[in-house]
RNA sequence: GGUCCUGUGGCCGAGUGGCUAGGCAGAGCUCUGCAAAAGCUUCCACAGCGGUUCGAAUCCGCUCGGGACCUCCA
């Protein structure tokens, strides 16, 4: 049983094969952080975290590399270009880098409260300035790139030709034919630089007023829209590599175009199998900054954005996401959001009850085989899932066939020995690694410490003796006045108490 | 305008032509001092119209609706 992946360039899924096994290249294009990261980012982030936490748990050495856009790309809103990161400096008044600095930050932030691994390698366009420019010569060199005006220009209609003879025209990835799209592309600036249209530009000459500018053969300047990806895959993971991941809105035009640059400096496509997660939608509509309808993470988290009921938590929004297949869109709101707040904290419940057992299953004649192969069954579909183009979201509904079976047993609806012993130390197993492990998934339970912890078991202790007493009205309030504080309390069956924050 | 995707029950979402997706919400029951939680049962569906087929949510066509890309964009 293979993994079988979607790969975007051939538009069918196909079964997952690394070059050079057991070691896996995968790049995904990370944030442009002259602005906090907003919901719509969660998305590939937490996808290609659990692609990433899914290869090596298939047993692959990844590397993973996310780079971070902290400068060179630039707006062509109407007039000028200009670099987006110190244009927005300048109305701050605050050092580009600073800016940079500032929202790295966050973003930071914001996956480590997703729980996202840290790629293995994060690479910034600013470090890596040279090697942009040494692969825009190199371009230039090959003849598929011009001067004009101290911008350098990729010669799309001239790689179309030559490269169509190959097999691989321009569009090979999108599924876009470039004569189609002569006349569909808009006006815009500079125009008159660009021997055709749907040339795109690899180095921006620097106007006067722009901050953030480096020195190249071509004057003063910074690198295009497209380059650093392209410079900094092929530095990293090498000439071909095994994953290229990010949205589905990049595949055209910059996926597009990473993959005319890389193919014309290393003579083949950059990457085997490209990924595209589809977007999160909000009343239908994608999410992103010419829609006016971002909402950030932090305004997500604290619950402060207009349209947010309640503030959901990082575990929640996670698992939110990994409830839809990644390649459909979501439609987030706050129905379905409270929706997977309660669903997780049922599953995660469940999970935490059932590891801190010891003493479950057995191996006589009490076992009820149907149950236990039914249980066996949803287990090693986990996998069959997760194979089949990483079906995060059949995963989760096999597990809530699951928690029924784990919550009759805690209630003693179902004996503890009816489930094999094997088959127990299994689901504990296969429930941690799916659920910690691969899908990155926590409680949602604030941090507990010791202290808490006693003063709640002290209250309950009180509560218990009041119940004893039949003193109910001191039990229900301590009951409803911890509830009030956010704590809630459980009878369990046996007179035992739990809570949960 | 061009290219492409999509339309599943109150909400979010799986669905490989034939077998209950799942979650949340709703209803009933069990348990409980009462609640909560949990368990059991249950209601509600495949946009519309045609076609192919023994059989279609799943394939084809048309109609209507929604969206993405073509411009920075996850």
């Amino acid at each position: 049983m293979s993994l079988k992946l979607y790969n975007s360039l051939t538009r069918q899924k196909e079964e997952f094969t690394p070059i050079n096994p057991p070691y896996v290249g995968m790049y995904v294009c990370g944030p442009t952080v002259s602005g906090e990261s907003h919901l719509g980012h969660a998305r590939p982030f937490i996808t290609f975290d659990v692609v990433f936490r899914y290869l090596q748990y298939l047993g692959y050495k990844v590397r993973y590399v996310r780079n971070i856009t902290d400068a060179g790309h630039f707006e062509e809103e109407g007039r000028e270009a200009e670099d987006k990161i110190s244009s927005k400096a300048v109305l701050e008044k605050l050092e580009p880098m600073e800016l940079v600095q500032k929202y790295t930050n966050l973003y930071h932030w914001a996956m480590s409260q997703f729980n996202n691994l840290p790629p293995s390698i994060e690479p910034t366009a600013t470090g890596h300035i040279v090697e942009q420019i040494e692969m825009i010569k190199k371009i230039i060199a090959d003849g598929y790139a011009y001067e004009a005006n101290g911008s350098v220009y990729f010669d799309v209609d001239k790689y179309n030709t030559d490269f169509s003879a190959k097999g691989q025209p321009y569009g090979i990835l999108s599924g876009r034919v470039l004569d189609d799209q002569i006349d569909s592309t808009r006006e815009l600036d500079n125009q008159e630089e660009k021997r055709n249209k749907s040339d795109f530009a690899l180095w921006k000459k620097a106007p006067a007023e722009h901050i953030m500018r480096w020195q190249s053969p071509w004057g003063e300047g910074f690198p295009g829209w497209h380059i650093e990806c392209s410079a900094m895959s092929t530095k990293y993971l090498g000439k071909e590599f095994d994953i290229h991941g990010g949205g589905m809105d990049l595949q055209f035009p910059h996926h597009e175009c990473e993959i005319a640059q890389s193919t014309v400096c290393n003579h083949q496509l950059p990457a085997r199998y490209w990924l595209h997660n589809n977007m999160i939608t909000i009343n239908g509509r994608k999410m992103g900054k010419s829609y006016n309808n971002v909402i950030k993470l932090s305004e997500l988290f604290s619950g402060t954005h207009p349209i947010l009921e309640q503030a959901y938590s990082p575990a929640t929004v996670r698992f939110f996401i990994l409830q839809s297949q990644y390649r459909s869109t979501l439609d987030f709101g706050n129905d379905a959001l409270q929706g997977s707040e309660k669903a997780h904290k049922r599953l995660m419940e469940a999970f935490d009850w059932l590891q801190q057992q010891n003493d479950l299953g057995s191996t006589g004649t009490n076992i009820d085989a149907a149950l236990d192969e039914k249980v066996n069954r949803l287990i090693a579909d986990f996998d069959t899932f997760m194979n089949d183009d990483l079906n995060t979201a059949k995963v989760i509904a096999n597990m809530f066939e699951l928690v029924p079976v784990i919550n009759s047993i805690k209630d003693k609806h179902i004996a503890a020995t009816a489930l094999h012993s094997n088959t127990v130390a299994l689901l504990k197993k296969q429930l941690h690694t799916f659920l910690i492990d691969i899908f990155g998934l926590q409680n949602n339970k604030a941090d507990n410490n010791d202290k808490l912890d006693g003063v709640l078991q002290l209250l309950i202790n009180i509560r218990k003796d009041a119940k004893s007493r039949k003193d109910f009205v001191t039990s229900d309030k301590i009951r409803n006045e911890l509830a009030a504080l956010g704590v809630q309390l459980k009878d369990e069956k046996d007179g035992g108490m739990s809570y949960t924050i």
